[in-house]
DNA sequence: CGCAAAAAGTTGAAAACTAAACTAACTATC
DNA sequence: GATAGTTAGTTTAGTTTTCAACTTTTTGCG
């Protein structure tokens, strides 16, 4: 079967989306990093937890929020937790269960990083695109994660929204 | 001065689109890794080099064109040249230079790659998308992408067909 | 020319990430 | 109520990425 190249549009779009992307992440990690000793990874680690009940999350829950596989939530958490941002505990209702909660370093880490991060964020890219065509890129990876969340199977199956 | 928070709309579309990007990302990753033994920043590799003249590029050209680091160019070079899919040589006008080369079966490996890569930015993105809302999606990172780009005006805007 | 500064790449160690094997605790079934 | 099968999380080893220091060559300039 021959291939199903791209149209010179379609390609135009997802070149500078790989472009754009790279520089954005690269761009708001860097700055986090910088200005307040967090990654990424990690700053959205302390987004998920502030936003839970009792600002605590267990592990699986955490590595399902942030889309990553356990054994990464284990060592970014173990990272966090030797910087004081987080804290492990034992799970009372499962033996087996970790819950990780936001410590008050890591609460007052993510406070002062917020507005910072908000800023970069509106200045690389809310700020920069006309607000209709933002919408249109939020519904574009509303879809996107409505195909590849559920595991996998052939899309099609899956129309939920996000 | 007061945080100028992120409307809700806003809001939605910044964490669709970080949703989004890591699912598709790693999705795509994965699939080139499983079918083709290459990972995403090695396949962006091979595909400069091959829309270059003589499939050749200047280490530090390549650097620039995949939005990488000089030093993570050399280490990915390397590996990819013990895996035979380019090869290195010296640049024969500047002493410092060195020159990353495709070899035929880093060809080889890009033209079997890519049509199961472009099926899967289809299938995980294009196909996924409303027309328009890949067109304003194309829009909003070709901005972010003028923003952020740093040094100079690169034609990073008229991208050349694979 | 001669020398300081800059540029191109590489190196090596440390950090972050991935994958697979592993331990411990829970659940279902008979 | 034993036990096979899951599930939660960690561990270890291997890979990739980053960062800073380094070598070599080129450039700019007195």
């Amino acid at each position: 079967m021959s291939t199903d190249w791209l149209t010179s549009d379609q390609q135009r779009a997802w070149r500078s989306y790989l472009l754009g992307t790279t520089l954005l992440m690269d761009h708001l990690d860097r700055d986090l990093r910088e200005r307040h000793d967090v990654s990424m990874p990690e700053y959205e680690i302390l987004v998920r937890l502030s936003e839970a009940d009792d600002h605590a999350l267990r592990m699986a829950e955490l590595a399902h929020a942030v889309k990553n596989s356990r054994s990464r939530i284990t060592h970014t958490v173990a990272r966090m937790e030797r910087a004081g941002l987080v804290q492990r505990r034992q799970c009372p209702s499962d033996g087996r269960g970790v819950i990780a909660c936001l410590t008050d370093a890591g609460y007052d880490t993510l406070e002062t990083a917020a507005p910072d991060h908000v800023a970069a964020v509106r200045a690389g890219l809310i700020d920069v695109v006309a607000p209709e065509d933002l919408q249109a890129l939020g519904r574009a990876f509303a879809a996107v994660a409505a195909t590849l969340e559920t595991g996998e199977p052939d899309p099609v199956l899956s129309p939920r929204s996000v």
